[in-house]
RNA sequence: GGGCGAAUGGCGGAACUGGUAGACGCGCACGACUCAAAAUCGUGUUUCGCAAGAAGUGAGAGUUCGAUUCUCUCUUCGCCCA
């Protein structure tokens, strides 16, 4: 029999596919749409096993929809501004737009090699022009819309490169090419006012029933919406200072305090900027980086101020004030009391200073309860707190004290959020330059519309340090209306490009603004997003910002959501392997000899293999999904990605899956052959309804793994379809019969590997095939048996099987067990105490033992 | 430290709202074909036991006629936040 070539019938397909415009749709308001979309990459250099993984699982859902004849939106595109292009450029000497453009190309290519069903002529780049032009105009829209706006702020800064850090550039505290120890230094930086919104985007979540929780909790946290009160202390010191502010989630505590902290950014510092002593302290906070995590690791350290505050509650308590390096000013009010009982940081500061430890809080039933080391956070009942002593915590307590404080005038019920402004300036070359020009006094003016865009100017090379657009004179300064200007030089953070892309793919080519209102209604919002955990939390927030921006005092745009589902699948991973030396060694330079791993290029050399982790470059186990497609076919390769473990957890790459895969398929191909032989003879007349029977059961099963995205069940589907037709196809079967059964089997297969579907539906020779392949209506009458397999239980264990007819009564049931010698023999001379019957189901027996 | 989630054969994993635990695949074993091997096909494969049977879903309790599924405590692991 002749052999499955994936090579020439993969190609035969894919070109078939791009010739007719397979995959392009229109708006049609006549046909219900579905938006299918999957992250889009950075164009790194070449596909790698997670996108593959990504890709395929969306590209069965399309597909799917396309089958039951929704009007499928599924594009492509580029998230092509980024770091590792300006890297890339700096280490080869090249320029980054060249290469983007080149690995663009390449992955394109790859991604095409794997039969996926996109929309190619809707494919967007954001680093085009014809893409960041409207991103331009969107952020001055925001702008008028005051949701744009510049302050001051800290960035970590590489005193050895000359240039900012991002977080993740930043590690334990050193910059991530020089090493050199990151500062914090302050610079003038563009802002988006998400936190506007930090109570619609709380909210919207409750409206998103086909996100997964775990993200919906995360993006919670993440906005992280307290209530507490903000508190007016009265300051005592010699200076022109009254009183100071904190905001806190625990005024219940209030007395158990024993210090007041500053940020040293507070206003009040400005007064204390003349004393050398403070300088050098805030010289030295100023060596911690600026993420939380790092605030959170260092050592506390303060810095006492000749200001006392006192306790609004009782004004004996008078305590100290201090500068402290843990209190952030852009969290509450940059101001918080300290209560070292029942707050560890605060405890660690108390510690150190010698401060009073007072506790304030008794746990429930342990009445000699001390604190030591630790802080007691937990609940319990108020004590030493005067006229709050017996309080409930957390519930009354926290609710009385702020009531007492509102009415006495000491302070103010607030809500407060976690969430903080987005810092949208980067000092980078590679990225959307950001539309606005200072003059000569520094003040930002628009860059007008009518020149827009403002183009990033070509570099042939990037050097070492700094950012370029600095250095390019000729592009920094302008003339507007016969004025001169500088513009700004620094561009906009890529989250930015990827908040809006989605929409952008509504109407990709529109040229006088970002979208097309029309289109935009029509194919708005995505109905399944597909992509990595990772970005659960800043890109998905930052997307569902940007839409209530556009949203914002807009009467023609509402799209605030702009993912109604989202699903996101692990990662791909594969055995990691080290020699001797402990080198890492890539999978393809090992050899498996008699269940053992070897050195490829040295058979006696033993390879120690390790655990199996995600496929990373640095730990050299990756697989290149090229490769793989060259020696398996795509079709091989789609099929085993979502076999063997369920879309959202992570699976193992493994030679045996990927070769059990590509032997499956030869399988079906040859179960192929045979069909269309037995078809060849037809058996009228004949009544057999076993392939009806087992074909709907097929696709109802397969229906409901893909709408469930249990999609490794799909493959397991696959499989007893297989046995099954194997079983019976040498039944006689009519040939209509099988034909329709047959056809609607391929149909049902044709989401996870549409090339071998294809080509068998061809096969078959039905007329006009292509306007007959759309997804099989099932009667689920036909899955309606008359038997049933009845599980006879005694006492709670099952003794047997029986295959009755539906609908037996409890009484004859009884009646047959009692003819079943095996059950006989346990009920035999006993009393029955009991029964439990559940129709067409179980029958459980309780007898004495 | 907090939040969320997970734990089932040698391995990846099935088991719909509590009702036959281990679908499907990998691996392994045996058999067929072959001089032989690969490939392919067939059979078997939770553990103990020759068998009848018994035990069994991380550990321990609880609810129930019946628990992988529900409740509580604990252990380990993963992810996110700090």
């Amino acid at each position: 029999m002749e052999r499955y070539n994936f090579k020439l019938i993969e190609k035969k397909w894919q070109e078939r596919w791009e010739k007719d415009k397979s995959f392009s749709t229109k708006v049609d308001k006549n046909k219900k749409k579905f938006y299918c979309l999957e992250m889009f990459p950075y164009p790194s250099g070449k596909i790698h096993m997670g996108h593959v993984r990504n890709y395929t699982i969306g590209d069965v859902l399309a597909r799917y929809k396309s089958l039951q004849n929704y009007n499928v939106l599924h594009p492509m595109g580029w998230d092509s501004f980024g770091m590792p292009a300006e890297n890339a450029a700096r280490q080869n000497n090249l320029d980054p737009k060249s290469w983007t453009e080149k690995n663009i190309a390449t992955m394109k290519n790859q991604l095409k090699k794997l039969g996926l069903s996109i929309d190619w002529d809707k494919e967007i780049s954001t680093c085009s022009h014809d893409y960041y032009k409207h991103q331009q105009e969107f952020f001055l829209e925001l702008y008028d819309k005051g949701l744009v706006y510049r302050k001051e702020n800290y960035v970590n800064w590489d005193p050895v490169d000359q240039t900012v850090l991002a977080n993740e550039q930043v590690i334990e505290g050193k910059g991530w090419r020089s090493g050199a120890p990151v500062e914090r230094k302050k610079l003038n930086q563009w802002f988006f006012k998400i936190t506007k919104f930090s109570n619609e985007l709380l909210d919207g979540l409750n409206g998103l029933s086909d996100w997964p929780n775990k993200v919906k909790i995360m993006q919670q946290n993440w906005i992280g919406k307290s209530y507490g009160c903000e508190v007016n202390f009265k300051i005592k010191s010699n200076k022109d200072i009254k009183n100071i502010k904190c905001y806190t989630t625990r005024p219940d505590t209030l007395f158990g305090m024993s210090f007041l902290a500053l940020s040293i950014d507070h206003p009040i510092a400005k007064i204390y900027e003349k004393d050398p002593n403070f300088m050098s302290f805030k010289q030295k906070c100023s060596r911690t980086g600026t993420t939380e995590e790092s605030i959170a690791v260092a050592e506390k350290i303060g810095f006492k101020t000749d200001l006392i505050a006192i306790n609004p509650l009782d004004e004996n308590i008078r305590v100290p004030v201090y500068f402290a390096n843990f209190v952030l000013m852009d969290y509450g009010l940059g101001a918080v009391f300290g209560c070292p009982a029942h707050d560890q940081r605060d405890l660690d500061f108390a510690k150190k200073y010698n401060l009073n430890i007072t506790q304030v809080v008794k746990p429930e039933n342990e009445d000699n309860y001390k604190i030591t080391d630790k802080a007691y956070i937990g609940g319990g009942e108020l004590i030493n707190s005067s006229f709050l002593n017996g309080l409930k915590v957390p519930s009354d307590s926290i609710k009385e004290t702020i009531n007492y404080l509102e009415k006495n005038n000491l302070g103010e019920r607030k809500t407060n959020f976690r969430l903080k402004d987005w810092g949208i300036s980067r000092q980078r070359y590679w990225g959307c330059p950001i539309p606005i020009a200072y003059d000569e006094k520094n003040n930002p003016i628009k860059i007008p519309k009518d020149l827009l865009p403002v183009k990033l100017p070509e570099v042939k090379k990037l050097d070492k340090t700094g950012n370029p657009l600095e250095k390019i004179n000729e592009w920094k300064n302008i003339e507007i209306n016969g004025k001169k200007y500088t513009r700004e030089t620094d561009t906009l953070d890529t989250f930015v490009d990827s908040s809006w892309y989605f929409l952008r793919f509504c109407s990709p080519k529109n040229l006088n603004y970002g979208f097309n209102k029309n289109e935009a209604d029509y194919w708005m919002p995505v109905d399944q997003y597909i992509g990595g955990v990772e970005h659960a939390i800043l890109h998905l927030l930052y997307s569902r910002f940007f839409m209530h921006a556009l949203s914002f005092k807009n009467e023609s745009f509402n799209i605030k959501e702009p993912f109604k589902g989202l699903f996101t699948q692990g990662m791909v991973c594969h055995e990691t392997y080290k020699d001797k030396n402990n080198n890492w060694i890539n999978p393809n330079e090992v050899v498996t000899i008699n269940g053992k791993k070897f050195l490829k290029e040295d058979n006696s050399h033993e390879i120690k293999v390790g655990p199996s982790e995600s496929m990373s470059k640095s730990k050299k186990n990756t697989i290149d999904p090229e490769d793989i497609i060259k020696s398996y076919g795509a079709d091989s390769v789609r099929l085993f990605i979502l076999s063997d473990s369920p879309p959202e957890k992570d699976v193992q790459w493994s030679d045996e899956g990927i070769n059990s895969s590509f032997k499956f398929i030869q399988k079906l191909w040859v179960l192929n052959q045979r069909i269309l032989e037995e078809i060849k003879t037809d058996h009228p007349e004949t009544n057999e309804n076993e392939l009806k029977k087992i074909s709907t059961k097929f696709i109802n099963n397969v229906q409901n793994n893909i709408e469930n995205f249990s999609y490794n069940k799909i493959i397991a589907n696959f499989h007893e379809i297989y046995s099954a037709l194997n079983k019976i196809i040498n039944n006689k079967i009519d040939k209509k019969s099988w034909i329709e059964n047959y056809k609607n089997i391929l149909v049902a297969m044709n989401p996870v590997i549409p090339h071998f579907s294809r080509e068998c539906l061809e096969k078959l020779e039905i007329e006009n095939i292509e306007k007959n392949i759309y997804w099989p209506e099932i009667s689920k009458n036909v899955l309606v048996e008359d038997d049933v397999n009845f599980v006879i239980q005694i006492n709670g264990k099952t003794r047997e099987v029986l295959k009755i007819k539906k609908g037996i009564n409890e009484r004859d049931l009884l009646i047959l067990i009692k003819k079943n010698e095996k059950i006989n023999n346990y009920i035999k001379e006993k009393t029955i105490r009991k029964t439990i019957f559940i129709e067409d189901k179980l029958i459980n027996i309780i007898i004495p033992n």
